[in-house]
DNA sequence: TATTGTTAACCAACTGGTTAGTTTAACCTT
DNA sequence: AAGGTTAAACTAACCAGTTGGTTAACAATA
């Protein structure tokens, strides 16, 4: 009756509680979040967890770690560093949008991470970010056209912060902005949004 | 000996409580909460709470409420409706500002509370939003710049997810945006984004 | 003026359920 | 033989909520 033993491999028990930890801690938060639960949802037995993971804690920076492999496969590495301006705006916006659906439960994790900020996992978002090269490769671009006269002479910290928050803000927020608002589609709202972000912000920063 | 009982009447046991209970639903979220240690850092029995407030979502309950008639207090009642775009938008950027300088322990609340969606508390944010008249005066004035050709046609509900998102998604995002763009001086830098995120907006939606 | 009753505010100590983490003894596969 | 796995029981701490009472203030009664 007890299911099958056998090493019948894969599924991998290391990879099934990480995953069923991921929705556990998303829907829960740290302290929200039960280890019986998350047993019962991977099918597998709580000692398994203790055995593989140690504790709690460090299945739960374990869930992150692994959330920023997944991501760095999204990441935007392959972005010619000499197309334009545009473009690369038009890539970023994409980029977060698409993003945003396919980590659905990292999003609460990285909220409640904001609330109370931890040295240890800011530094792992931080660095996330950085290996990206997103903020380089856009800060340095901005700078250029900035020397071309394109655009205006302003703080390329405020642009870059302006492009960011207009983006991830708005996936964080959403629930609150929909409702606000009073967006019904929302997923025709977000494929739009892609171009008026890109629209508002280079408008914004061009000369005139 | 013991503390004197009478209604001496002021510290006033209730606000005592809520004032305690937020920072301790701020430093630890709702689950991480406890109870005990509200009570010692209001310096007042446990059974008190319960006496108060029947149960900790109660409390919890009676926290954000408490915080919303406060951030009423600082609202945008009194911007008058014929004022130009311009000063609409210096005015919001400023109160968002100075708001979240006053409310950092609602901060963490929020953030939480966005990470997953409560119906309930949703709602009351969503009302303090609509009760501020802020999204109506803001999209009321932006149409009619639509019509006068003085801002290019185009979603105004993008707009304003946008104007929005670039405020208070920073003030959101600060500790992760603050290092990502290596920003020492965050004073300066918060002063600076009031004019910044205005005239990158206000260029973003203008007719060229 | 004492006496009694009532009530809101308060408290120390307890209860009972929960939970992270452990242990044991066995089983399966390589 | 070893490493992975299971079910189940266990523990020690923890924690939301309760209990059974105390205290001060006030008002009605006598």
């Amino acid at each position: 009756m007890a299911a099958g033993y056998k090493n019948e491999s894969q599924p991998d028990t290391n990879e099934k509680i990480i995953l069923a930890a991921r929705t556990e801690f998303a829907d829960h938060g740290y302290d929200g979040a039960r280890v019986d639960r998350i047993a019962v949802s991977a099918g597998v037995n709580k000692a398994m967890i203790y055995y593989h993971f140690n504790s709690k804690r460090n299945l739960y920076l374990a869930v992150i770690k692994n959330h920023f492999e997944v991501i760095k496969t999204y990441a935007l590495k392959d972005v010619d560093p000499e197309t334009s301006l545009e473009n690369i705006l038009r890539i970023l916006a994409s980029t977060f949008v698409d993003m945003s659906s396919r980590i659905t439960s990292f999003k609460p994790i990285i909220l409640r991470e904001l609330a109370n900020p931890n040295r240890e996992v800011l530094k792992e978002i931080v660095a996330a970010f950085t290996e990206s090269r997103l903020p380089e490769l856009l800060g340095h671009s901005l700078s250029i056209e900035v020397q071309k006269g394109n655009v205006r002479p302003m703080d390329v910290r405020q642009m870059i912060a302006s492009f960011i928050t207009m983006n991830i803000g708005y996936l964080l927020l959403a629930p609150l902005i929909n409702r606000v608002l009073v967006i019904d589609d929302r997923e025709t709202f977000i494929q739009e949004r892609r171009e008026a972000v890109v629209d508002i912000f280079l408008n914004g920063i061009r000369t005139r």
